[in-house]
RNA sequence: GGCUUGGUGGCAGAGUGGUCAUGCAGCGGACUGCAAAUCCGCGUACGCCGGUUCGAUUCCGACCCAAGCCUCCA
């Protein structure tokens, strides 16, 4: 079965066939750094993280980018505001996003472009562009003109007339038409500049992400991909740049969008302040289960962000790894990929689905009763999981730092425990269940089994109660 | 107003023209000193109104409701 993905561009699902197997080209609009991003902004970098995952098996050579905007008006606030350089703000806040997008499990693009260190290409890009005629200079702007490119709109559907005639949009007296972005625009010595044949000034928006996928990608690339918010204006100005810049060419061969993260009923959106900061989330829940919930519905639906997901998502988790702690005798190898798993992501990311093959097998895994049964049981669990970036850690790791939040004393809690088994050895079961209920009221339970004791963390609320 | 998605059981969330999603929570039972974990069992969900069909949650149409984009946005 070959890996269907929606393209946004034809609206339909479609069979992934590269334009090369050998050099398969993935590009995914990264984060402007000016500040810690929220839990929306994870999305996009864990589903798309699976998409890679999936690629890589059958395509060794992916190539794929995720960049840093690390120019930008907003930036320039931030740095502005506390006195300082851009790139102390830029510095720290990409430090910061690799971190925590570590701790989701997502692994590191194969190449992190920054926007400040393709000023090159973007100025030459900018040239492409006036040279074909479809972009023009006034007042030290450089701008893109929208009516020189007939498929303009194509991407979002969205009518050129209505925004060449731009009655909702305040035009700037130097447009030709409403609709004309800015690939350039000047700036004054308190703003970041670079000369260019336009004057000391800076990017628009949209160009570097053109500039920057040409650079590493080469001038058509397979999969372009982002949130469904970025579809207009941002990715339809891409594909108008790249497409001019490049004679014509396919800028990006399938579009893939993925939905917005909702909060409280609404899109969890900076502007409206509905955010929870990921940053923030990573100290109050383990990592894990906020990738969990993130992949819990199909990436292009809107997904309603809740404590009450994550903590769904924890026990889940709760219960997977349950199943692995049952096989801890069992090497389960290199483990395998079961057919269900790549068949469910391979229909268009279908990860609820993949989730839902996951349970099976550790239902599986749990009914397993020979050694044989039990060490295929493991591995086909764990290489479905590794698939979705899930249950790659020490289950007793899991165990003890489930409910985040900061670590317990191990030694007082085994302590604990050690007495409550002598006090049961003596039949003092009284004291005994005093001492488990001394134990739950620091957030430990104590779960009694043929092998001895063992004990988890729940989380952080009933501890802290 | 234009363009686009959606409305599924207590909650999250797939999917399908006619026997099961799955998970979480809940209930009953087994096991346990009691629990926890585990196992067994349970609940007869597809917004509303029409249409097509032997049969519609699924296809078609209308309606209601919700969300996203329409130059800050993942």
């Amino acid at each position: 079965m070959p890996l269907r993905l929606h393209n946004s561009l034809t609206r339909r699902t479609e069979d992934f066939v590269p334009a090369d197997p050998q050099r398969v080209t993935m590009y995914l609009c990264g984060p402007t750094v000016y500040n810690y991003v929220h839990i929306g902004n994870a999305r996009g970098p864990v589903v798309f993280d699976v998409l890679t995952r999936l690629l890589r098996r059958h395509y060794p050579h992916l190539v794929f980018a995720r960049n840093i905007t690390d120019v930008d008006d907003k930036i320039n606030a931030a740095a502005q505001e506390l006195g300082v350089p851009i790139a102390t703000i830029t510095d720290k806040y990409t430090a910061i996003y690799r971190e925590d997008m570590g701790r989701l499990g997502v692994v590191p693009p194969d190449v992190e472009p920054h926007a400040t260190a393709h000023i090159a290409q973007i100025i030459t890009m900018i040239e492409q562009l006036i040279a074909a005629g479809h972009a023009y200079a006034a007042e030290g702007h450089v701008l893109f003109s929208v009516a020189s490119y007939a498929d303009y709109g194509k991407l979002s559907r969205r009518p050129v007339d209505e925004m060449i005639a731009g009655a909702r949009i305040d035009v700037a007296p130097y447009k030709r038409d409403a609709g004309d972005f800015v690939l350039w625009k000047p700036s004054n010595p308190q703003q970041p500049g670079w000369d260019s044949p336009w004057g000391v000034g800076r990017p628009g928006w949209h160009i570097e992400c053109s500039a920057m996928a040409a650079a590493h990608l080469g001038e058509t690339i397979d999969i372009h991909a982002g949130g469904n918010d970025l579809m207009f204006p941002h990715h339809e100005n891409e594909v108008a740049q790249s497409t001019c810049a490049h004679g014509g060419k396919v800028f990006a061969r399938y579009w893939l969008h993925n939905g917005m993260l909702d909060f409280g009923g609404a899109k969890m959106s900076k502007s409206l302040g509905n955010v929870c900061v990921l940053h923030e989330l990573l100290d109050r829940y383990p990592a894990e289960a906020l990738r969990y919930a993130l992949l819990s519905a199909h990436y292009r639906q809107p997904l309603d962000w809740s404590d009450g997901l994550v903590e769904q998502s924890i026990r889940t988790l709760d219960r997977l790894y349950g199943t692995l702690r049952g096989l801890v005798d069992v090497d389960a190898g290199a483990g395998t990929v079961p057919a269900e798993i790549e068949a469910a992501l391979q229909d268009d990311l279908n990860t609820p689905e993949a989730l839902a093959v996951i349970a099976r097998l550790a239902g599986e895994a749990r009914a397993a009763a020979t050694p044989d049964a039990r060490r295929a049981a493991k591995g086909a669990l764990l290489g479905a999981a590794a698939l979705l970036g899930i249950l790659q850690q020490d289950p007793e790791a899991w165990f003890k730092h489930a409910a985040g939040g900061p670590a317990l004393d191990e030694a007082e809690i085994q302590r604990l425990v050690d007495l409550r088994v002598s006090e049961k050895k003596a039949r003092n079961f009284a004291e005994a269940d005093r001492i488990r209920e001394q134990l739950l009221a620091i957030g430990v339970v104590v779960e009694d089994t043929a092998q001895g004791p063992r004990w988890k963390v729940v989380k952080a609320d009933e501890r802290a109660a």
